[in-house]
Formats: C-alpha cells, structure tokens, sequence
DNA sequence: CCCGGTGTCCACCGATCGGTGGACACCGGG
DNA sequence: CCCGGTGTCCACCGATCGGTGGACACCGGG
C-alpha cells in the first residue's frame, strides 16, 4: 500500500486529491497539511511513501520544503503538484530534489501513474516539463547579475537617474554607469529600459 | 435542491468540489466543463442555478464566459472561484456580472454558504476581495493611455530611441516625445524606464 | 457652438545617458 | 602565481532625453 501526505493550501484541492487517490486499491491518503512547514514536520515523525507537493504555500514554500526533506535523508519521495509551470518553479523543484513535476491539469490516470512510479523510485515529469528543461539545457546561460547590478537595476526601474542611484547606495555616478554597461552587456541591451524589462522577463527582476 | 455547474480546467479541482458539495442535502452537481465556452454551451441548453466559474480556462476564460452567460439574460449565476486576486481580476469578474468571486483556499463552509446566497440572489465576496474593491472605489482612477501612446511605450519597453520609435510608426520624433510626456503626466512620472515599469505593474503593458 | 481629448508637429536648451578607454583593490579558484 | 569576476572610480564627448512653450486639425459629447 503506497503511503500518501498531500500538501496543498486549497481545501479544494485537498478534497480532489484525496478522492481521485482514495479510489485506488494500492494508495491510500495518511495526511494533508496546508503549508511546507507542516509537510517536514509530518514527514519527520510519519514519513509516507510519497508527498504530494504544492509550491506556493504560505510560509515555508514547496520547493524548500522539498529541499529541507531531501536533505533530511528521509526515505519519502516528493511529486511536486502545480499549477505553475515557469522555468523558475520547475528548476527550484528539480534542484531541490523533487522526484517528480506534475501540473494540476493532470488526468487521474496520471496523477495515479507518477505516485506510483515515484513510489518505485522513478523521476516522473510532465511532457511540457520534460520539453522545459530540455530546452534550459540547450539554452546557454547568459552570465547572471550580481547583486550589486541587480541592486543598481532595480533603482533604474523605478525611475532614479544614475546620480540618484550613486546617491541611494552611497557610491559614485561613475560606479552607476560601470555596473549599468555590464548589465547592458550581460542582457544584450543598450538602454536602461530595455535592461529593466529584459530583467523582468528573464525573473532577474 | 440547487443544481451547480462547476467550470474548471483542473480535474483535481472540480473532483474535490464536487465531493465538497455533494455531501450536502441541498446541493447537487449537474455538470462539470473545463472550459469557458463550454460553460456558456452547457447554460444554454440546461440552465443550473449556480456556476462556479474558474477564471483562467482556455479558449474562453472565466471572465469573457460570465459575460456572455449573464448577457444572454440566463437566470444562473455565476461564483468566481479562483486562485487570483488581482485588481484584473477581480474587476473584470466584476464587471462581467458575477455574483460572487471566491478564492480557492475557502474552507469548505464558506463555499456552501456562497453558493446558497448566490441561488437566492444574494452577492458574495471573500473578505480580501471586498477589501480591493473599496480600495479601487477609493483611488481616482488615473486618466487612460490611449491606443496610441500605449504603442509608442511598448516601444518603449522594448528600449527603442524616440527616433526609431518614430521610424517604426512612421511619425515625428517630436511627435513620440510628446505622446511621452503625456504618459508621464498619466502615469506620474518623469522617466521612460518609469514609465514603462509602472505601466506593466498597472497592468496597461 | 464650445470644449476636452487625441494625434500630429516645432524650436530651444539644459540635463542626462551611454560609449570609449582607461584604472585599482580584493577575492577565490585553478 | 595567475586570472577572471566584482566593486570601486575617472575624463571626455557625442547622442539622446525631457521640460518648456508653443501650434493645428479632427472628433465627439454636452
């Protein structure tokens, strides 16, 4: 009998879930809990075969949660359950050890497959997942900002000059124009607009 | 016995609905859509008391579906229930005529309890969503972008000089600058990366 | 008829930006 | 020890921006 926790901060969700799983002979729903914090705390003292993962929770989110459990040695595997499908949330999933992405337009048979599969030790993606990280993988990284430029980036978007800026972080015009050109370089752009919306297209902003 | 229609594209979401409501004596589920034009389909050939109504759906959203439901002069009525909150949102869910605008961590009881006031003609709000609407009242409304200088701010966005903006709409440079600065006046700013940023986060890009 | 909004355009000019071509110190990895 | 990345800074100068203070034509609503 696979063992399994649901996390999730939708009742509705919750409800669905248990009554999609609960039809199985072989599943069986051992705990739901509506945060990150709750689902390590239950996997620590009850750990199931599988958790059932959201990843916008109040508090302690999916993917740390994910990462707090992985890294805790814990036998139970973790199917991240979306309905999100950026490349930020799949990779901070995938990076924080996830067994599994699934989205919420998931079928049953899916949904029922994947926890089974992750259950065996399997990684199980969804297509669209699949077609993501492929595509991060062929995709060359741009060199990525530092914290300093994303600092001097953020004041740009909210419309401060280059004196403003130096004024702001306590450092010189000069020093604003240093780290803006490298940004510029880095987004391939040649203008502080098109830098500040590059930035918040690439999740940078 | 009040008869609901559930429209959503998740099959978690409306299995857990519908185990939600189906446990009441009052309540039944007649149908479930996992879309807009579905729903506008289903309501046209056998009329619920009650749709609860997702907003992002393919095709035909929550919001374009509602609309057409409550202009076809139909006696059902609509409940948004979804995960978002934004002024968007909210104000073209709204605008379009629903009774009532859920979020989708309501408990189960709040559910029904909607969903009872929405059949005998009652208006229902989350407590959150009616505090953005008093907000909303609150604000003067700043004045529009037109068409035009919306276009002109996309380019904008995109990191275009006032000249190639000109070029690529085939106007004056003088021309852009002044659609600019009636932009500023707009949007209350001073700056084109400014402009740009509070566009997007006012959602007019 | 009047008026506000919109789209079009102009000249002037100070302020700011961005590109070029430099520089130094620190730090961590190889 | 070497090198790349990062954060700091400079001067120069042409290009661009933004503010000011104008202008005209069209359109639709009151």
């Amino acid at each position: 009998m696979i063992r399994v926790l649901l996390a999730d901060d939708h009742p509705v969700v919750r409800q669905g879930l248990r009554g999609m799983l609960e039809a199985e002979d072989d599943l069986t729903v051992v705990g739901e809990v509506s945060s990150g914090a709750e689902a390590v705390e239950f996997v620590a003292n009850d750990p199931p075969d599988v958790v059932l993962m959201d990843l916008r929770m109040p508090g302690l989110d999916g993917a740390s949660a994910t990462a707090r459990i992985v890294a805790s040695g814990s036998r139970s595997r973790v199917v991240v359950l979306t309905t999100y499908e950026t490349d930020t949330d799949i990779l901070r999933a995938v990076e924080a050890g996830a067994a599994g992405y699934l989205l919420k337009d998931s079928t049953r048979d899916e949904l029922v497959t994947a926890i089974r599969g992750a259950a065996r030790g399997e990684t199980v993606l969804a297509p669209s997942v699949v077609g993501k990280l492929v595509g991060r993988v062929r995709t060359p990284a741009r060199p990525a900002l530092s914290a300093r430029e994303v600092e001097v980036l953020r004041l740009v978007g909210r419309g401060l000059s280059n004196a403003e800026i130096g004024r702001e972080l306590f450092i010189g015009e000069a020093t604003v124009k240093t780290h803006l050109l490298r940004v510029f370089g880095k987004l391939g752009v040649s203008d502080r607009t098109a830098a500040v919306t590059t930035a918040m297209e690439q999740g940078v902003l």
